[in-house]
DNA sequence: GAGTGGTCTAGACCACCAT
DNA sequence: TGGTGGTCTAGACCACTCA
């Protein structure tokens, strides 16, 4: 037996409130979370205990939990049980500067990590010939790299860049602007482009989060001196655990 | 009888993949609307079709389109059907500046028009004293408003101004500043933050999108030339509608 | 009134994790 | 091995939309 159900009980059930009962539910477990009554951590009732003790079924409790796993308030482990989720630490970054990633990370106090997914050399998709201005016969070096602070996946970065600048993606860790710098490619400009998606499942499992969750998909153009394009950049960023900051002047 | 189903039969069931069905269903109609089998605007059989036609249960369907609404693709009206979505037109709007939220759509052709969700003058929150240097004596007004592009929910914007700088917080229409600026009141620079969230109920269903839906959450502190903070907003742009870009210089 | 999506149930089997 | 979440079923009632 569990008190966390007959906690939860009282605060929404019984009443002749019209809302659907996974509703309730839901709105049961946030406030209990904002209480404090379940701390980050904590394990919840296993789904089959709740049905039982609050006399609905576990296909409602599931949509009730789901609701919660999908607002990242909680995360569900097969096989062990559901748990308050940790509040990840927010990371903040500028947007008005081309900045390292890496290095940014380090002067806010986070050991930054690399994992290179994938690094490859190819023909151009026509989205990469249009932006980066290929022909058809040049190629491409593309690499994809998830970015990781203190342990915790933050970013996915897909990089394109053409293949005379940089021959050999495999050779780029953590920075490519290294890379290309040290080979006399100086990036002084760049248009980024920002929204708001839910992520796929392929993003949101590279990124331990559940599918649907929150990112920002961040587009970056970086330029050389003479206007020409060198990279072209996807990312996709953890919407719970980044924060962009930007600084504003009065507009026209 | 409606021919989708036999359409969607053949691409990735029958075959003994191991994927949840439920999965592939998903992953069947994605494919369908990626090839132009399935247009936007167009209805997809009834729940209850889908499922006896492919042999499996209505539940198993169901959380199939859960999972494409929650995802953008397709739109459920109850009483009436399932739809593909329309891809929403995307609105872009500089990072980099204080711009007029009205005057930018109309710049852009756009028919920009405004909700008024709430105005109200009450004591500060601990939030609001502490971002807008009040004393508890002191109080706010504020306006919360509902943006709209060609009538489509774009933005909500629940702005909190002292209320000796905006008295009468229901005299605010179209735009806050110009209400300030007509007491005098100029605002010169601000601070934003930025970052991806899921939508709550509430907040989706002013924007006329699913619950979860991604979304940028914005706050913007506004500051007179003086420093002093004269506003306070928090704002969520439909992640599926708006585009924010941002020219970066290079960083040191 | 017929058809649609929205909610809910009771029960089943599986894969996984812990002990 | 026993408990957990993950999937799936067949059937039910409701509220809503549309003709």
């Amino acid at each position: 037996m569990n008190g966390l159900s007959a906690i939860l009980a009282p605060s929404r059930f019984g009443g002749d409130d019209p809302a659907p009962l996974y509703l309730r539910l839901e709105g049961a477990i946030r406030d209990a979370v904002a209480a404090g009554t379940l701390a980050p951590g904590d394990a919840l009732p296993a789904e089959r205990e709740l049905a039982a003790e609050l006399g609905i079924s576990r296909v409602t409790v599931r949509k009730a939990l789901a609701g919660l796993v999908a607002a990242g308030l909680l995360v569900q482990r097969r096989g062990s049980g559901t748990y308050v989720a940790q509040p990840p630490r927010k990371v903040e970054q500028p947007l008005t500067r081309l900045t390292s990633f890496t290095e940014d990370l380090r002067t806010r106090g986070y050991v930054p990590d690399v994992r290179v997914l994938s690094a490859t050399v190819a023909p151009p998709t026509p989205e990469e010939a249009a932006v980066l201005d290929l022909g058809p016969d040049e190629r491409v070096s593309r690499i994809a790299r998830l970015r990781l602070a203190d342990g915790v996946p933050m970013a996915i970065e897909a990089a394109s860049v053409p293949a005379v600048h940089l021959p050999d993606p495999a050779a780029v860790g953590l920075s490519l602007y290294a890379v290309l710098e040290a080979r006399g490619i100086r990036v002084v400009r760049a248009t980024q482009r920002l929204a708001a998606c839910n992520l796929a499942a392929a993003e949101a499992a590279l990124l331990e989060v559940p599918v649907g969750a929150a990112a920002l998909r961040i587009e970056r153009v970086a330029r050389l001196a003479d206007g020409r394009a060198a990279e072209f950049t996807r990312s996709f960023f953890r919407g719970d655990a980044y924060d962009f900051v930007a600084e504003l002047d009065i507009g026209a």
